[in-house]
DNA sequence: TGAGATATGTCAACAACACTGACTTATATC
DNA sequence: GATATAAGTCAGTGTTGTTGACATATCTCA
């Protein structure tokens, strides 16, 4: 009752360069669903940062650092592709409610080594839990889909909107199939 | 030199509920290469946008009225998840710079309807084409990777990294391959 | 050893974009 | 004619990003 109505689904099957125009068309389609769904990924863990009085940028950093233990700064600036300014801003607040802790580099004293603390890492774990059961979800939907077939890009993101949402956006997006047709 | 450093490249061949761990693992690398696919996705047309003076919000109007003529404020909220203020700042703004129209619903004269005019058009043209430019060199990926296999959303949202970055990407992943060894 | 580069931290001001809450106007529906 | 709905607006606030300037500790190299 989704797929159906959504057009260009069969994306993967058509070969690198020939038929652009329908690639072109494919390519329209990831754009909106790369927005619904990162919309809806993000919105998981934004529940519970609330509890925190944390926000996004909090997430992002917490995240790198348990996943990096020993990252330092310099590098947590160029994965997130902020200022130091504003990282220092959310660092801050990890490190003084007892989440992330700093240590001096040992090869290079002018380095700051992020570590987490326990609390830092179980806060973690809750943040990721609910983004993993999304994705294991949206991965999981792919044995009910087109059988042996590996899952394409489109079936993916589609996979990754709120189940509630899905029809939904099915919805809007064959407003477009009908005028094309 | 990129794909073999990072770890369980083979997600898509897992099936559904079997192996729970290596799909929770394969779920992280998910999530982090989510976050760089969009942080790359949304960066290109961010430069085009600053030339107008607009920002993330007014592409997103832009995007869904182009692709949906005649939408009404309130499926455009509906979208977009923001509330009515936030919506009517950049709303407003698209429209006195003359890139948006709003007309009175037929059925409905509460509503309005909102419609590109030329120059919401060609701008929305012009965002759009980065995007495309990098959604479909991402699927055109594939035809270099596995052959015949159909593309994992793992290799997607790699390949929507920005070539350049993808190496670096590749190798911070890589840290914690080699620490699970 | 001393000059200059580098890693980090900080102050101040500002902008984009989201929020809440309260209220208005026009139109539809019953 | 009462009530609901679609949209628009005013005022205040918070998070997260920005620029620019500057301070401190440490490393590197001549």
């Amino acid at each position: 009752m989704t797929r159906q109505q959504v057009p260009a689904a069969e994306i993967a099957e058509i070969p690198g360069q020939e038929a652009l125009g329908v690639q072109g068309a494919a390519s329209d389609d990831l754009i909106e669903l790369l927005f619904f769904a990162y919309r809806d990924f993000v919105g998981d863990p934004d529940r519970i940062l609330a509890e925190y009085g944390f926000g996004r940028a909090h997430h992002r950093v917490l995240h790198f650092v348990v996943r990096y233990p020993g990252l330092t700064i310099a590098e947590l600036l160029d994965i997130l592709r902020i200022t130091k300014q504003s990282l220092n801003r959310v660092l801050k607040d990890l490190i003084e409610q007892g989440y992330i802790e700093q240590k001096t580099g040992t090869s290079d004293r002018r380095q700051r080594l992020l570590f987490c603390t326990n609390a830092g890492a179980d806060l973690a774990a809750d943040l990721t839990r609910v983004q993993t059961r999304r994705v294991a979800r949206a991965l999981a939907d792919r044995a009910e889909q087109a059988g042996t077939a590996a899952m394409s890009a489109h079936d993916f993101l589609l996979a990754m909107i709120e189940p509630d949402e899905r029809a939904a956006v099915c919805r809007l997006m064959a407003r477009r199939a009908r005028r094309a047709a």
